[in-house]
RNA sequence: UGGGGGAUCGUCUAACGGCAGGACUGCGGCCUUUGGAGCCGUCAAUCGGGGUUCGAAUCCCUGUCCCCCAGCCA
């Protein structure tokens, strides 16, 4: 289900599919979905884009709607050409489609303009003249309010005047900026007066030196989405805080709904991988990798050439889910889709990664016998086999060898046999070693009897690759580990930097290596599983007929593990143990309940006789004392249902969480309706579960509980005869959960109240259907 | 310390207030001319403490921990 492209209810993948279906059945956005993929032309697109570009392409084709490709190109000094390019080939590759809708942010200079100037005419944004220090200064800080610049409250036509001049490109570099006029004190940094626009002598990649003067990410942003009526303006949790001001200037702009709305969901981290661009250009121009698309680097490129497949990606990307969780995925589930793809799409193929001699002496000096070898294993119902030459002269595994093997060993050892796949049983009659006492060739016997295919129905435990010495091909293969040796390469230790986790092995280059020669002649960027090794690729950019290189994708899932019987103990690493230490003065909501109870003597008279006179629990009484409108409430309701302790229950346990900002006093109904309604569940003319359905109504609508109740047919259901049937159709529609149930899953009593309940709609009472639940159950 | 978010198996992610499920990983078995794949099985979680409710991962209170915001980056 998690890698499942072709979804069955989108609705329920995730919470963004399920915003955009809500917003699609109630027409919130005149029946359209339009979401876009904004990157800022600056690097190479990654696994962590993957994420973002499957959730905005994923759900435009699912609901039916468009996804646009947009450069948020607004800033001149990083951007390139090249990278809108490389972006677009890697989408491309990726198998996504923009259709007409390509965008660039920089397309929109003119009209960003225009409505910028229109909130200078408005009084909302202003030129400031100070420079960024100054306004960093008078910014403030997160606990203490900024204070407005002294250029803050200059004239519409001194405004308009200066910012047409920065334009004019009058101005040095950083001498003024446009800032939009909000609110310095807001708690949110991010509505602290922005700047909206600052000068920059920058030649645009697309706008040539046409512009001196670009707009920042806020006020680009919104607006672009407005301007292409995208619907749902999809990105990561950090721009949480950024969201406040991106509705601020479409009202300011006065866009009308619909009109976009922007939705956070948490990014991608991937175990052992950066995944921020400024590092992976550090990464490219220190040189640490070959390139952005070294196959180590989890660019698109870097993957394509390390020979991932597109499905795999998006099949991973998809299978991350959407969440507003940050958390860092496991490496093992990229590799488990990568493998799960190739397994059916790269033919196998056999290739001797570190070549020991064999010699087989029984078999004939120069005779070369090919033999048929299917591409594809019993399991991957595909046609196809190649020639493979089997000679005297055979290389193996180094490491399918051992002079003193361990138990459970099945390769080749002295005096024992194995097969070689697609051919014959051998067995290891000698070892001949050097003057160090290295192995460097091993004679060998062959059973002619045993040729692969053949009726011979002798086994042996082990099978082995292997290429013939003389018609094998030589071939370079490069081995990839993980780039960094910590799964987050950003936990070092104090003064480290990401670079000090850098993996130094993350590159092997096998040069000795040999391959069959079926591949000679194979098209270039082929993928192939070497069997029994791993999935690889012939390098897009330095394998050549006569040179083959070979890149390892990823290795083959390795169950065997020799000498090793223990797995290692799972990390148990959960912070459980939380010290009540320090008592810290911080600012509660309790501490603040209790800062205004102590300055207001009447609260103070309350909070003692709701505990006194009416036995109210501290809690409760503390909660209807914090300020006054609560015990306000409190009192009218008990003019009309005298019963303090239910209304306070139902007060603070129901009522405070459906209470909007507006506290009590904005609530459609009367504390007398509300004590109303506390009294008919404890009149027991109706269920808890039922006063609370109707607490829903009253708070969207207002109205009387009583009508309600009336109405709609509330009343609780206390009749035992007519319960009992309604018990038994459940009981005989699920004969298997009885059986459970009696055979001592007794959790699912829980099971059979919702199922009784849900048939009564809400209106049983419970205790009476858990006693007759029992009864029959018993 | 202000504001905004968040906390479910080792990891990722589900569960109108009603059986805590799935995937990856691990472990065990079956099968196997790849120690692959496949199949079967299995270990494994609701951050702590109170409360409401017949029933709480979910509602209320409270504590703890984590992330984001003080670029003229996006």
């Amino acid at each position: 289900m998690a890698n499942n492209e072709t979804n069955e209810n989108p609705a329920g993948r995730d919470f963004i599919r399920a915003i955009v279906a809500d917003d699609l059945a109630h027409n919130r956005t005149g029946g359209r979905v339009a979401t876009r993929f904004p990157p800022e032309p600056n690097g190479y697109l990654h696994i962590g884009h993957a994420k973002s570009i499957a959730l905005n392409f994923g759900i435009a084709e699912e609901f039916g709607g468009v996804c646009h490709l947009r450069f948020d190109d607004t800033n001149p000094e990083t951007e390139d050409v090249k990278y809108v390019e490389a972006m677009q080939r890697d989408l491309r590759w990726l198998g996504y489609d923009w259709g007409d809708h390509l965008y660039f942010a920089s397309d929109y200079f003119e009209q960003l303009y225009d409505w910028a100037v229109q909130l200078i005419k408005d009084g909302k944004a202003y030129v400031d003249d100070l420079t960024d220090e100054e306004i960093r200064a008078y910014r403030g800080t997160v606990t203490e309010p900024g204070k407005p610049s002294p250029y803050r409250d200059r004239s519409v036509e001194e405004n308009l005047d200066l910012f047409a001049r920065m334009r004019a490109g009058e101005f040095e570099d950083g001498a003024r900026v446009l800032r939009a006029r909000i609110d310095l004190a807001s708690p949110n940094m991010k509505m602290r007066d922005p700047v909206m626009y600052r000068i920059r002598h920058a030649h645009h990649y697309r706008r040539g030196d046409e512009w001196c003067i670009f707009p920042l990410y806020d006020w680009a942003h919104g607006q672009s989405d407005a301007i292409e009526r995208i619907t749902h303006s999809i990105c990561t949790l950090e721009f949480e805080n950024n969201r406040e001001l991106y509705d601020w200037f479409l009202d300011a702009l006065d866009i009308p709904e619909p009109r976009p709305h922007q939705y956070e969901f948490a990014r991608l981290f991937l175990d052992y991988t950066v995944m921020s661009k400024r590092k992976m250009l550090q990464l490219v121009n220190e040189g640490h990798v070959s390139g952005w698309d070294d196959p180590r680097m989890s660019t698109v490129a870097g993957m394509r050439r390390r020979g991932y497949t597109p499905e795999s990606i998006r099949n991973f990307a998809n299978g991350v889910g959407v969440a507003r969780v940050n958390s860092r995925v496991q490496f093992e589930l990229l590799e488990y889709h990568v493998r799960s793809d190739l397994n059916h799409k790269a033919p196998r193929v056999m290739c001797v990664l570190r070549p020991l001699k064999v010699v087989i002496e029984n078999y004939p000096e120069d005779k070369v016998e090919w033999l048929d070898a299917p591409y594809w294993p019993h399991d991957v119902p595909k046609e196809g086999s190649r020639p493979v030459p089997f000679t005297r002269e055979i290389f193996i595994e180094r490491d399918d060898f051992m002079e003193n093997p361990p138990r459970k060993f099945y390769r080749l050892s002295p005096g024992k046999e194995v097969r070689l796949r697609h051919a014959y049983i051998i067995r290891c009659d000698e070892v001949v070693k050097d003057k160090q006492g290295e192995v460097v060739e091993l004679r060998c016997s062959y059973d002619p009897e045993t040729k692969s295919g053949s009726s011979v129905q002798r086994r042996v435990k082990g099978t082995i690759h292997w290429v013939s010495a003389s018609e094998s091909l030589p071939a370079e293969v490069r081995l990839y580990d993980r780039l960094f040796i910590k799964p987050n390469p950003d936990d070092v230790a104090e003064g480290a930097t990401f670079l000090d986790a850098l993996n130094p092995n993350s590159l092997e280059v096998l040069t000795g290596s040999r391959i069959e020669p079926s591949v000679a002649s194979d098209p270039p960027a082929s993928r192939y599983q070497f069997e029994r090794q791993g999935y690889f690729i012939a390098d897009a950019v330095d394998s050549r007929p006569g040179g083959l290189v070979f890149n390892r994708t990823v290795a083959l899932r390795d169950t065997w593990r020799p000498g090793k019987p223990e797995p290692e103990p799972r990390p148990k690493m959960k912070t459980k143990e939380q010290g009540a230490s320090a008592e810290r003065t911080r600012g509660t909501a309790s501490d603040a309940r209790r800062r205004v109870r102590e300055a207001n003597p009447e609260l103070i008279r309350r909070y003692e006789r709701y505990r006194q006179e009416f036995g109210l629990s501290e809690l409760d009484a503390d909660l209807l004392t914090g300020d006054l409108a609560s015990g306000d409430f409190f009192e009218a309701a008990l003019a009309t249902h005298p019963a303090p302790r239910s209304i306070a229950n139902f007060m603070n346990n129901e009522l405070l969480g459906r209470l909007g900002n507006s506290g009590f006093p904005a609530l459609p109904f009367s504390p007398a309706e509300f004590a109303e309604l506390v009294a008919l569940v404890d009149e027991d003319v109706i269920s808890t579960n039922i006063a609370k359905e109707i607490l829903d109504e009253m708070v969207a609508k207002g109205g009387r509980p009583g009508e309600i109740v009336e109405q709609r047919g509330l009343r609780r259901i206390d009749d035992s005869e007519a319960l009992r049937p309604i018990i038994d159709q459940v009981l005989a529609d699920n004969p298997d959960k009885v059986a459970a149930y009696r055979g001592g899953k007794t959790g699912l009593l829980g099971f059979f109240m919702g199922q009784v309940m849900r048939a009564t709609q809400g209106k049983a009472n419970p205790q009476l259907v858990q006693q007759l639940l029992k009864e029959r159950l018993a």
